[in-house]
DNA sequence: CCTACCGATCGGTAGG
DNA sequence: CCTACCGATCGGTAGG
């Protein structure tokens, strides 16, 4: 018999209530959602959500921090190994591409709500993003530098390529024609070309 | 005598409303910005705005749809009048990341705000922006056909080549070192590239 | 996991 | 332009 102890129905978790919050918060934004939406999808009352949690708040900063440090662990993992300075650009924004693709809720919500998030955790947040932004540009300056390169003005060029990755959140469906993997692939070769000079060659 | 009538301390207006409305939605999102905000910001209390306006709903959809439109007509505008499909991709790119640098506000709430407007409306404005990318798909295929340009996968470029001008909305000051100007002719040229490829000439 | 309920705040209206 | 106030909903707690 499997019906004498606790019914199977709910069986929530922390785990549940995150990815939960991950669907509404990207779909409809942080303040856009309601806790009750949150326990509406899960099929229990709204009060219940507090025994897999402590605050809207702390759901929020869950998903943008553990976004924000894995994305930077992307990033210096991606460079290594890599000998010339285009490699390294195609690298990093293969790496940062692939990541909007395959993790697109977490994406939008970091992008679209990290002003949502408390102190200190927003300027820690922000600092991390800038020290990505500012390796990438160390990396369209060097290439300037050893002739790889043609960018006037690299902060430019920095903020484009990283942008541009980030958008392919906006639109990708993982059942598309196209893999993660091969819009990564294709978003890696614009960051280059973004780099590099065509009418020169 | 300048005191014998009504006192000048307020002298609201529905364009002064709007311009509350677009510095706080920008800065706050739609959803975590409340009317209250908007009648402090402008010196009154919140029952008062509706002298000027409809509703929050309304406000947004002013905003929302006055620039959707505004962008299909520049589109419109920059592209005629140019023989070559580089020129007209890179005038179509630079209106386009001209309006993101001197419109920045708005900009963001379009971008953000879009998924809180109600129906109809939410359908049109998406439908028109769909229609603007495209037509700016259609350009980068036509400039494959006739050897300009060189993309495998014209609706990344597309995709990609928007997104890259919607960015500098996120970034851009008009007190910078750059113009306007100067950066919608930097991002212009960074379009062109992701259409062209570099290591083929 | 629930019901019952908290104070706070929301967008908006009545009426002057 | 204001005060006074509406019903609805918010995130979260008490207590079981």
């Amino acid at each position: 018999m499997t019906t004498h102890s606790h019914p199977p129905r709910a069986a929530v978790s922390p785990d549940l209530v995150r990815e939960a919050a991950l669907d509404l918060f990207a779909r409809q934004g942080y303040h856009g959602t309601a806790m009750s939406e949150i326990a509406a999808a899960l099929g229990i009352r709204t009060p219940s959500l507090y025994n897999h949690m402590q605050s809207k708040q702390q759901l929020l900063a869950e998903i943008i921090d553990g976004t924000t440090r894995a994305v930077w662990a992307d990033y210096e993992a991606a460079i290594t190994g890599h000998a010339d300075v285009t490699s390294r650009l195609h690298a990093a924004a293969e790496v940062y591409a692939l990541r909007h693709a395959t993790h697109p809720r977490e994406a939008v919500i970091v992008n679209r709500d990290v002003s949502s998030l408390a102190e200190p955790l927003r300027t820690e947040v922000r600092t991390l993003r800038r020290r990505h932004e500012r390796a990438i540009r160390r990396l369209i300056q060097e290439g300037c530098t050893d002739g790889s390169f043609s960018v006037t003005e690299p902060a430019l060029a920095s903020f484009g390529i990283l942008e541009l990755c980030v958008s392919i959140a906006h639109w990708f469906r993982p059942d598309g024609r196209l893999s993660a993997e091969q819009v990564a692939a294709h978003y890696a070769e614009f960051a280059v070309r973004i780099a590099c000079d065509g009418h020169e060659r």
